[in-house]
RNA sequence: GGGCGCGUAGCUCAGUUGGCUAGAGCACCUCCCUUACAAGGAGGGGGUCGGGGGUUCAAGUCCCUCCGCGCCCA
């Protein structure tokens, strides 16, 4: 294995740098299969990564870069710990940002319809927009339309693994999967059929939100708020002959952003405790054009500071009228279909004359233009009271859509989640509890996320690229479809796609037909394959020896975004198919943050790509400044840390280039002797080192792998600048054995120094340990604290002191406006009589770095270091 | 309106269970070609730690409150 290679002799090249450091280990890395996963090793010495599949139709950003190198160091570290790294890396390529891309790219449409055809091939004129407007969509099939979208993600994939391979991410390739490849399909198929068994999956038909562009439902982790313009429109609804309100006529005011859904109307409703209106509840009133008796309700929901304090119910203008409906028993007068437009005919209620006519104006309209006509109709009517008032106010959108949801009833197939049951409420929190959140505050999200639920998890899409919903209806005597009785496949005929494959045990030709079946149309939500990446990695149900060394996984790296999605929809399909968190541990890394990125992209007329970055500073300059990000914190662009980064990477080349000239000219492997370090600089160097391997392994233990870089390179620049400067004379023309044991420590100093930055820099760390040692770097042993000792108990303060010193003559000598390099005619050190103890010890390398024949040490008060310079020469 | 996070040098950020004169890098200024490195080195200036109040021998750190910013949810 690598960690036992024999160390080769020493090449030290005399100008190293950093150019085609990338290409060359990774290329070395591939074929030596540095980071294949070792299965033979047993779960408790696995250490298993659920890396976030990216979304491949999306762009490469610098945020990739950012979050991935993260998991990376965490994943290299824990090799180096001793633990068989399981990091395979999955491709997102379902759902409809893939969709969209391939209508487009290949100028097709999707309609599950129609049956697959095996000779199908990829239109001759993809890509060439003119062609494909001239010969307009081509419709095809969905199992057709599902390999257009795999020839054209596999380019797509091909530019995220060469960037992610550029970047040095120590995945093994091997390991690999897409979320619409066949084997996630038969996952997703296979746990959906499983939680249908049990009875966590079920369908219903109830309003759901609904996204008219895409015409299809889509769940409440998918909504987003957006400020729109609107305006309160107040109503005059009448009360019964003879009646008076609070405003002591015979109208009632309402206030509505929504007037267009009037002839959806069923029940006006206001708070309990509400004293204006407890006299009407239980009553009716009429309402306005339409003349329909609606009730007027109380509940809670209802705001008495909102509008007139009593509101209209309509089916269905938001969320909360549904839930009016539910809680109030209320009919159903829906006027909206799937396509945002209003019904042709008007809802049962709507029987007089004037409101059907006024409803025929409404017919066939969009929500916008409906609600123009519906405004006018009011003035008409003069039952709009006053001009609207114009506001701004929160509107519910589908994240991806550009026009307000509409909620619609359907029959939609739903995932449990605690949104409708207490228990399973509580157990899904608890499942929080089973993991380490980095950092912890993040834990609390979760928690709100699932506190916060109002429904189940609506899964069904009616949309084409993504998993099919695996099931059949079976059609009565008239053709009508029982979808009480869904015909579901055997788990071994996996996976299915019932718009092409004939349910079991009817033939193809009884699709549509009365006595035959009908398929299932939706498609599964993303989420619903992406919640499954634990067992589409280990391989669930599919390679039962893989699974058992690999999950539940021990690390879920993501963004604080999705914990609502995937972070939390994973936790309960795990909850369901593995009574278990699918996680040790969590960490969840901030965004990239850059105003500027815009205004740069807009002046300079580019935008900067990671390729180009990487290009620029090299991989190990880019890591660096991603390391620097710390868990969870949203982090800067900031080429200025890159450029930090790579003078880091220089400097290591350099510093080691000095460390391991000496005896590298000789016929044998370059020795790390701890016998052979007994000067007591030496040993308090090492001793230092020791302390700084303790803090770097604490921190990534608790996966602080920012901390452990910033103390590393820290102390990484006092080493250099410090101790290499006192015992480089030592080290060229020491007497023995002082000159050895300086060789001897500042090797033993890089290999631990190279070991500790390998998880941030691979590819420098790699190249000088390529120098001198065998295997590769990434393959060694963490560093321990252990193996710096020297078997003495030196005051490591020595290194201390030695350094004050110094910095007291070169400050001197600075102030002087004197080299560093002009000799010290005599020099006298007065401190306290412990501190001139240790300096002693080191006070011939204090002196020969400073320039001085001698030191005098005299024991005081306190620290005070007098110098003599030789006089400048003019 | 609720929850979470943030506010420390011109900029980007460290600062652990409260504990020496609050740190680093970048930027700025001065000096230095010194055989690992000028893609470097040595030094310097720069902060009432968002405001106010409290606890304590001691507060950047803990508590309260206010202000500002961001994210999530209603």
């Amino acid at each position: 294995m690598d960690a036992s290679a024999p160390a080769p002799l020493p090449t030290i090249p005399d100008r190293p740098g950093l150019e085609g450091l990338e290409d060359k280990w990774d290329a070395v890395w591939e074929e030596r299969e540095t980071y294949r996963f070792d299965r033979t090793k047993e779960r408790v010495d696995v250490f298993s990564i659920d890396t976030p599949p990216p979304t491949v139709s999306g762009s490469l950003h610098i945020g990739h870069v950012f979050s991935y190198t993260h998991t990376d160091t965490v994943a290299r570290y824990q090799r180096m710990a001793g633990r068989e790294v399981f990091y395979p890396m999955g491709w997102d390529d379902n759902g409809l940002p893939t969709e969209r891309r391939v209508q487009n790219y290949f100028g097709v449409r999707c309609d599950p319809s129609l049956p697959y055809e095996p000779e199908f091939a990829p239109p001759a004129d993809a890509g060439d927009q003119k062609a494909i407007n001239k010969r307009g969509e081509v419709r095809v099939s969905r199992p057709n339309f599902v390999e257009l979208c795999h020839v054209l993600t596999a380019e797509d994939e091909k530019a995220f693994e060469s960037l992610f391979r550029r970047l040095g991410l120590s995945v093994d390739w091997k390991q690999h999967y897409a979320t619409i490849d066949e084997r996630c399909q038969q996952v997703s198929q296979r746990a959906f059929l499983r939680n249908l068994a049990r009875g966590e999956a079920y369908q219903i038909e109830a309003p759901s939100l609904w996204d008219v562009t895409h015409r299809t439902a889509v769940a409440q982790a998918e909504l987003e708020d957006r400020e729109r313009p609107g305006a309160y429109y107040r109503l005059a609804f009448h009360l019964p002959e003879g009646t008076t309100g609070p405003d002591g006529d015979n109208d009632l005011l309402i206030a509505t952003t929504r007037p267009e859904l009037l002839s959806a109307c069923v029940a006006l409703v206001a708070n309990p405790g509400d004293e204006r209106y407890q006299p009407l509840f239980g009553g009716t009133v009429t309402t306005p054009v339409f003349g329909v008796e609606v009730p007027v309700m109380a509940h809670e929901l209802a705001d008495p500071e909102k509008g007139t304090g009593i509101a209209m119910i309509c089916t269905f203008g938001d969320t909360t009228d549904v839930t009016w409906w539910r809680e109030l028993n209320l009919d159903v007068r829906a006027v909206i279909n799937r396509a945002g437009r209003f019904n042709p005919d008007p809802p049962p209620g709507i029987e007089s004359e004037a409101g059907i006519a006024a409803y025929t104006r409404l017919a066939g309209k969009t929500v916008f233009s409906a609600q123009e006509e519906m405004v006018e109709i009011l003035r008409e009517t003069k039952e709009l009271i006053g001009e609207p008032e114009p506001i701004t106010h929160p509107v519910k959108f589908f994240e991806k859509g550009d026009k307000p949801l509409e909620i619609v009833t359907s029959r939609q197939w739903y995932i449990r989640n605690g949104g409708r049951d207490s228990d399973l409420r509580t157990a899904l929190i608890g499942r929080g509890d089973e993991m380490v959140w980095h950092p912890a505050y993040m834990q609390t999200r979760y928690t709100n996320w699932i506190d916060g639920l109002n429904g189940d998890w609506l899964i069904s899409r009616q949309r084409f690229f993504g998993v099919p919903l695996p099931l059949w209806y079976p059609l009565d005597a008239d053709g009508e479809p029982d979808h009480g009785q869904p015909i579901v496949p055997e788990e071994a005929d996996l996976p299915v796609d019932p718009s092409s494959d004939p349910a079991p045990g009817y033939d193809e030709s009884q699709r549509g037909q009365p006595g035959g079946f009908i398929g299932d149309t939706d498609v599964m939500d993303t989420w619903a394959t992406s919640s499954l990446t634990p067992q589409i990695a280990c391989g669930w149900e599919e390679d039962d020896d893989l699974y058992a060394r690999t999950y539940p996984m021990d690390l879920r790296p993501q963004a604080h975004d999705i914990i609502r999605t995937w972070l939390f929809s994973t936790a309960v399909r795990s909850h369901f198919e593995a009574d278990a968190a699918p996680w040790g541990h969590c960490a969840l890394s901030g965004w990239i943050l850059d105003p500027d990125r815009k205004k740069m992209s807009k002046s300079k007329g580019n935008v900067v790509t990671p390729v180009d970055l990487l290009d620029q500073h090299g991989s190990d300059a880019v890591r660096y400044w991603a390391a620097n990000g710390r868990p969870g914190t949203d982090t800067a662009f900031d080429d200025g840390q890159m450029k930090i980064g790579r003078r880091l990477a220089i400097k290591i080349l350099n510093a080691s280039r000095f460390a391991l000239g000496f005896g590298a000219e000789g016929n044998a492997p370059l020795e790390i002797d701890p016998a052979a370090i007994t000067h007591p600089l030496d040993q308090a160097m090492l001793s230092r080192l020791g302390d700084l391997v303790d803090e770097a392994t604490r921190s990534f233990e608790d996966f602080d792998y920012a901390r452990a870089l910033e103390r590393s390179e820290a102390w990484f620049w006092s080493f250099t600048d410090n101790y290499v400067e006192l015992v480089k004379t030592r080290a060229y023309e020491g007497e023995e054995p002082d000159a050895e044991s300086a060789r001897h420590a500042l090797r033993m100093a890089i290999s631990t120094l190279l070991r500790l930055f390998a998880p941030f820099l691979p590819f420098v760390t790699e190249e000088v340990w390529s120098w001198w040692r065998g295997g590769s770097v990434h393959r060694q042993p963490w560093p321990t604290n252990d193996e710096l000792s020297t078997g003495s108990s030196v005051d490591a303060a020595v290194a201390e002191v030695a350094a004050d010193t110094l910095a007291e003559i070169r400050r001197h000598k600075t102030l002087e406006k004197r080299s560093l390099v002009t000799p010290v005619l005599s020099c006298t050190v007065t401190d306290t009589p412990q501190r001139i103890a240790l300096l002693r010890m080191a006070v011939n390398d204090v002196a020969a770095a400073a320039r001085a024949t001698s030191i005098d040490l005299m024991e005081g008060e306190g620290f005070f270091v007098d110098v003599k310079l030789e006089p400048a020469a003019d």
